[in-house]
DNA sequence: TATCCGACCTGTTGGC
DNA sequence: TGCCAACAGGTCGGAT
């Protein structure tokens, strides 16, 4: 499932294999894969052509694709990858995956597609104007990311001490900090022994910087493998797997020894999705159980 | 205003 | 073998 760590990714191949080109056409083949687009698929498509693709950028897990002459606002194609897109560079000759939702075929001789493939749709592309920043409009509300040099780490504790809710939550909040999931947001808990249900208004200015540098520090060994993958579900855009499952210490290990003191691991229902922790490692607070 | 939580979506897995 | 429920979870918007 795409994190931050597994969208770098993608967002560096794209950067490889796809800025500088030309769109010659964008075909959408599923409706629900560019809902974000309010004007709808035809418009989608006929708004692309022609337009050739800068930089690709990223915060947290959205990332764009700026395109070149479109006014002095800018405008960039955003892409989400929800539960379960990909983003490929695929041979014209290709067969079209089971789930291929926009097809965008560029001007130039190269032998290579863009093909958003997402299998629950809960990703999409949409267009947008970009701001002076370069950012697009519609995501003013995300946070910076903690691997963004330009995250305040004093500004996150503050708002943290302000919060009454619990840091796992506080963690997936996007307008607080952006780019961190369910896998990641175990993982760094675990490794800062802290319970997911731990009110953040308790967390001290030492802890939560502790909890940054753990967040990071997760965020950056999966980055150094190609970021975590289960299954097919997350691939980067020449369709490969990443190697950090095989590193996780928390998530989805219920019932195996904890790497730290060897108590069975376990999970526990949280908010319609599943928290991993260490019993005896990350001691629940008082009022929770 | 802040916080919480259900809905969206489809393939896989396990139980009966 | 076939059916069904549970599960995976990021984001949005309505409810509290």
């Amino acid at each position: 499932m795409p994190e931050l760590p597994e969208v770098e990714v993608v967002r560096r191949g794209l950067e490889r294999w796809v800025a500088h080109r030309t769109v010659a056409e964008a075909e959408v083949l599923h409706p629900r894969a560019v809902r974000r687009h309010l004007a709808g698929g035809e418009d989608f498509a006929r708004r692309l052509g022609g337009h050739r693709i800068g930089v690709p950028g990223r915060r947290g897990k959205y990332l764009w694709l700026p395109l070149e002459g479109t006014g002095v606002t800018g405008q960039a194609i955003l892409a989400h990858l929800g539960m379960s897109g990909q983003l490929l560079v695929q041979p014209h000759s290709a067969p079209d995956e089971k789930h291929l939702r926009i097809r965008i075929r560029f001007t130039d001789a190269l032998d290579t597609e863009l093909r958003f493939v997402d299998q629950r749709t809960f990703g999409g592309l949409s267009l947008h104007e970009t701001t002076p920043e370069g950012l697009p409009d519609v995501i003013g509300h995300i946070a910076r990311d903690p691997l963004d040099p330009l995250f305040d780490d004093d500004a996150f504790h503050r708002a943290l001490r302000r919060r009454r809710s619990t840091v796992k939550r506080a963690l997936l909040d996007q307008s607080l900090i952006s780019g961190v999931g369910n896998i990641y947001a175990d993982e760094a808990l675990w490794r800062s022994r802290l319970h997911y249900e731990r009110p953040t208004s308790t967390l001290t200015g030492p802890r939560t910087r502790e909890l940054l540098g753990h967040v990071r520090d997760v965020m950056n060994d999966a980055l150094a493998v190609g970021g975590t993958s289960f299954d097919s579900l997350y691939v980067d855009v020449n369709g490969e797997s990443g190697y950090f499952d095989r590193s996780l210490d928390a998530y989805g290990r219920e019932g195996e020894p904890c790497r730290r003191c060897g108590t069975p691991m376990r999970r526990r229902p949280w908010m319609n999705r599943s928290s991993y922790f260490c019993p005896r490692c990350q001691r629940p607070p008082r009022a929770a159980s």
